[in-house]
DNA sequence: TTTTTCGTACGAAATTTTTCCTACCTTTGA
DNA sequence: TCAAAGGTAGGAAAAATTTCGTACGAAAAA
């Protein structure tokens, strides 16, 4: 049922972020950080969506200790670009430049994030 | 209920995307895009899910013929801004860069989408 | 005219996702 | 010791999304 490539669900995504923000954590302290920076939720809904992740393997579960430690099961950077690189893919078809024109066509970007990105685009290129 | 600023579900952007890429259509005309281009799905099924998405003003249709013509309510550059935009806040705190460096990072560019992304910054300073 | 084809409308089922209630166990502290 | 606090498990309901069957009307073809 389950495969790799699996997107998390939106609610799966926001436990994910807490996690890849705060590192292992406790359901309780994911729900308060659901809770002061997202929006009201009930622990046992938190509790339930991260078992439901655990059995997908989204994340990992440490059972040693009676309070379960989660992490995510794979690295954030790796989910990221999958994430991004479906976007790209679906929105742009496959594309980077055409989302990247979006991105700064529209939007007005800090010169210090310009530059940021002409610098990495220069060493690209070596 | 229903605002400006609400997310299309992931079915309904597939149909969109095949009015972004055709313009203005029947339903007819969509389901077999999408029975070409994705996955197979019954005309009732996309009949359906257009409709509802007039209700809720995503898309606009002209009913004055007997084959109704569904287009997208909004500028497809727009629409794929916000939701551009809203990935970007979720998933990097909002920082295009970050996305930027993210995109080029692992992922193998061609040269020539890299100029042209150079070019192309190089003329936002203008 | 009659039949077939092709369109919309709409209810409802199926599926997926999200939420919460409740049972029960462990730890803590009075 | 024993009540209170805090933890997990799991079923089930609720909500959101997706899918499809079927009724029925209009147009086209026979």
């Amino acid at each position: 049922m389950k495969n790799e490539t699996m997107e998390p669900t939106k609610s799966e995504l926001e436990i994910l972020q807490v996690l890849w923000e705060y590192g292992p954590s406790t359901v309780r302290f994911v729900n308060d950080k659901l809770n002061e920076e997202k929006r009201a939720v009930q622990y046992s809904s938190t509790l339930k969506l991260m078992q439901i992740m655990a059995e997908k393997g989204i994340v990992i579960r440490d059972e040693s200790s009676m309070k379960h430690i989660y992490s995510p099961a794979e690295p954030e950077d790796k989910t990221k670009s999958a994430l991004l690189e479906r976007f790209v893919d679906s929105m742009y078809r496959g594309s980077a430049s055409s989302l990247v024109m979006q991105l700064f066509g529209n939007k007005n970007t800090s010169a210090e994030e310009l530059s940021e990105i002409k610098d990495f685009l220069k060493k690209l290129d070596q």
